[in-house]
DNA sequence: TCCCTAACACGGAACGGTCAGTCTCGCCTG
DNA sequence: CAGGCGAGACTGACCGTTCCGTGTTAGGGA
């Protein structure tokens, strides 16, 4: 998995005391994706997941400050490192996406991820560890790939790097949430190329 | 409005008794949107609902069938109808989506507009309201756009419909509800060019 | 025409059950 | 001995339903 962001606080080890256990955090966190897939963001309760993980709400406290940073958390877990891009300015653009997709194949991870968008969305801290994410696995390094494609003459220097994203993500958000279809292969590939086709050298 | 669905369910004037206030019905709206600009889906209450419309919560449920398809019918409310396409197939194609982009103009409709989606992407009955509205008012006619520009060959045949129902409502949808910028003006007249751009034959 | 009555909508209030978030235990670990 | 842990109590809020008393309306009998 990509580490996704350092938010559950790993405390600092210079203090007495026990370390906060690890495997009671991974258990947690598999208990909420279970809950998330079965019973959606609204439906979704913290006493559901104690008591499905056999932990105490305190311990889930204790990690997250709330809920929705959990859900974005136990749905970031899924999500696989990128791929080495080639050298193809689509596939360089698709190995940035890719992931999104790879986790979303499965209607487990359908699911997962369709309640961490909507907590994203929804609850403050959430959004923001959401965020935090897609900015450094995916914004950051999208950046880059597009300056030097502009540079290359290979797309036009007028865009929004924003934009772009919003082009990119906004249709696989929008399968894995309002239609609620299934994400088929090569799906992500397809945006990177309407992309390039739409900012393509006049 | 775009007569949101009769969902509300106008009951059929054949019986005896007095007829279902429309003033409470437009009360409750009213207040519906107040609530979840200002707590969002998961915060949303429907006690508050009531509370804010001077309403009982028999009232609310004697028109619809779960708090959800409630919040959608109050969104799709603040959804103007669309204006005649011209020509040009890149305005008739904003045509269709740019009544979406003026709800979601002003600071209420933005934040209106995100909780629908999140209630529609969470609750079986607000999907339903939802998509049955996107269907009759968005996807139909862009079918039947479609069909005669690429009869007429200006894009190609290859397209999935609902893939292209994707590529331009992701965008828009993905700007409200995660990333919670703006929407400014010509955001979907952008996004009809790239579908062009990317659709134009060869 | 007039009025009675059954049927039902309304606001308000209450219900049993669930949940969030906090706190307190007693135990255990480093 | 500081602090994590599971377990569970607790308060306040909420959901979905039910009941109440009041008001409004169509249909029917005189």
């Amino acid at each position: 998995m990509s580490t996704p962001t350092e938010t559950p606080s790993t405390p600092s080890r210079s203090r007495k005391g026990p370390t906060r256990s690890e495997v009671s955090k991974a258990a947690i966190l598999e208990a909420a994706r279970d809950e998330m897939a079965e019973n959606g963001w609204r439906g979704f309760s913290v006493d559901s997941v104690a008591k499905r993980a056999s932990a105490s709400k305190q311990t889930i406290y204790r990690w997250w400050p709330s809920i929705g940073a959990m859900c974005v958390d136990a749905a970031l877990a899924l999500i696989p490192d990128a791929p080495e891009g080639g050298r193809d300015p689509q596939e360089r653009i698709t190995a940035l996406i890719i992931p999104l997709e790879a986790a979303a194949r499965t209607g487990h991870g359908h699911a997962v991820l369709r309640v961490a968008l909507l907590a994203a969305a929804d609850d403050k801290d959430a959004g923001e560890v959401w965020r935090a994410w897609v900015g450094r696995d995916i914004r950051q390094p999208l950046r880059m790939l597009l300056a030097e494609l502009a540079a290359k003459r290979v797309i036009r220097r007028d865009f929004e790097l924003d934009d772009v994203l919003e082009q990119l993500l906004g249709p696989i958000f929008h399968r894995l949430t309002i239609s609620r279809a299934p994400v088929k292969e090569g799906f992500c590939a397809e945006q990177a190329t309407a992309f390039l086709r739409t900012y393509a050298q006049f």
